[in-house]
Parts: C-alpha cells; sequence; structure tokens
DNA sequence: TATATCAATGTTATATCATAATCCAGTAAA
DNA sequence: TTTACTGGATTATGATATAACATTGATATA
C-alpha cells in the first residue's frame, strides 16, 4: 500500500514500530536488521519481529521477498494477489512494479487464465526477477553512452 | 530440462548423487533432506550438497523454489529465463509450468517488455503461485463433482 | 620424474534465518 | 475477584546456508 495511505489505527504497537523501521530504511530489511533497529525501543527477541512482520503481510501492508529473505513495504494502493519485484543483483535495489504490469492487463489475466485452467485454485503469486538495473547499468558501461 | 534428455557424463560425482535423489523424489526437496539420502552413498556434509545443488542450477537442470527453501528437477527440454511453478498450499504439490504460459507468448514477451522499458536488464525470473491444486480441492468440495 | 596447477571434494566451524513452547500482563466479561 | 482471552515477552532450539581451510586427483609442463 502507498505509505501515506494507510490505517495506522489497526496495527499493533509491535507493528506499528516494524512499519515505520521499513519507511525509514527505504528499502528491503532482513528480520534482524527491523531487530536491531527496535532495539532501541525495548524490543529484544526475534519472535516479535516475525509475528508483526506476519500481521503486517496479512493486511497487506508488507511483502516478502524469498529470494532475499528480507521485507518492504507495499508501494500499492490496493491489496492485491500478484506481487512483481525487480531486484538488482548488483546493489540489492528492490522495485515493486505490479502497478506497470496492470497496466499491461493481458498479463494477469493471462496468468490467471492458464493457471485456472489446470484447475488451480491461485491464492497468491510473487514474480521476482533478478538482473541489473538501469543505475547500475549506466554507471558500469560508462565509456559509451549512447552507442555501442 | 526433462528428466531423461540430460548429458549426465557433464555432471560431477555428487551432482550426479543429487540429481538421483531429486528424480526419485518426484517433488521438491530441501537440501537436508537431499544430504540425508545421499549419506548411504557416503556424504556427510551439508555444503557438498549445497555446491552440488549449485552446480546443478548454473546447469539449468535444478530450481529453487525460494518460498519452500526447496530444490526440484527442471521439467522442460531447454534452459529458460522465466520459471513458473504453482505450489499447492494443502498437499506440497509443486508443478513446474512456464510451458503453459509459453503457448501464450504473450505473457512472457510482455513481462520482458515491461521490464525492459524500465531500463532493468533481467537474468532471470520466477513466479511462484500458491494455492490449492485440482486434486486437493475435488477432496475438499466432495460433495457435489460436476455441478456447484 | 618432479612439480606446478586447477577443479572437485572433504572437513570443521559458524553464521543466518525462523519457530516451538511456555509464561506473563492487560483487559473485558461473568 | 475469578475467568477467559489476546497480544506480547522470554528462552531455547531448530532449520537453512556459508566461510575458511585442507585434501585429493587429474593434467600439464619443465
Ligand atoms: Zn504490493
Ligand atoms: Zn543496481
Ligand atoms: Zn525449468
Ligand atoms: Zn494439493
Amino acid at each position: 500500500m502507498a505509505h501515506d495511505n494507510i490505517d495506522l489505527s489497526t496495527l499493533t504497537k509491535n507493528e506499528l514500530l516494524v512499519f515505520e523501521a521499513l519507511k525509514e530504511s527505504e528499502g528491503p530489511m532482513k528480520a534482524y536488521d527491523v531487530l536491531d533497529v527496535l532495539k532501541s525501543h525495548g524490543v529484544r527477541a526475534p519472535m516479535t519481529v516475525y509475528r508483526a512482520l506476519e500481521g503486517l503481510e496479512e493486511k497487506g501492508i508488507v511483502h516478502k521477498l524469498d529470494a532475499l529473505n528480507a521485507f518492504v513495504l507495499c508501494s500499492h494502493d490496493h491489496p492485491h494477489q500478484v506481487q512483481s519485484f525487480l531486484v538488482c543483483s548488483e546493489c540489492g535495489m528492490v522495485q515493486e512494479i505490479s502497478p506497470e504490469l496492470r497496466e499491461a492487463p493481458q498479463v494477469e489475466d493471462k496468468i490467471l487464465g492458464v493457471v485456472r485452467a489446470t484447475g488451480f485454485q491461485m491464492r497468491e503469486a510473487r514474480l521476482e526477477m533478478k538482473g541489473i538495473c538501469q543505475n547500475c547499468t549506466s554507471k558500469q558501461g560508462a565509456h559509451s553512452t549512447a552507442a555501442e
């Protein structure tokens, strides 16, 4: 969800703390990184963080990136079944891009159609794409900017 | 890759052992489950298994399911950038379905197009879909078989 | 032959990620 | 005040993965 469009009153105290930590970080965080941040607020145990993360996931506020064992705030306005991420292998950047895919609605529809045809009842899906982000690419090939 | 279409001569001894274990299992295996199987062949350490799995992944013979921390044999004939899996939350069944998605080529093309437009150079992608498989669904709603 | 090299493997130890199990505090009926 | 319930804290442990270094065996080549 867009970070400024959330009803914070539905969050428990720890969920709120974790949410704030993720919001500060502007990127994915590991559970134990969150724990480090929350230690200044009196949180001591991993369980506390994992419980809060689970709650936030159920509320659609946080997604887990399985390939990284890391968590990010959702960048959408609404809950959604299919989550899509770009993950840069170079700098670690993560970008949730489902909105762009939505603008090409055939994609999500087609996926869902093909899957349904197999009799599978999909609850949730995650597309994690690994590669090199634009930023890192332009830094690398710094010799010729336009042609090649 | 289709299991009977692989050039086994390119595999190291440990890769071959892991391959055989996965082939027997007919489903995803955790690394430590593989280790258990391979203990009867003298393998003692996790490292051995992880190294072999990494080699098999690089050769496109094995995929890792990040959401499960588990590994499966690829069911395709050819290496491929985009891997797609159905994962049943009920029975644990895993099915690699990229071939079906290929038959709807717009999907992969569209995804790649949208991603490229953002300047991202994709190396590899994995779509993991969680839900209930046909088998489990028919067992559950066992009251009406045809209509509903 | 001697010896350098390299890839695969073996071994030990440790790091990282996640959950089980149990107890405790606040609070809202009854 | 008891009772029951919910979320949270604590402790311990389980599960997953890698670092670091030693060993082997095959191949090349001086
Ligand atoms: Zn989202
Ligand atoms: Zn980058
Ligand atoms: Zn495959
Ligand atoms: Zn099933």
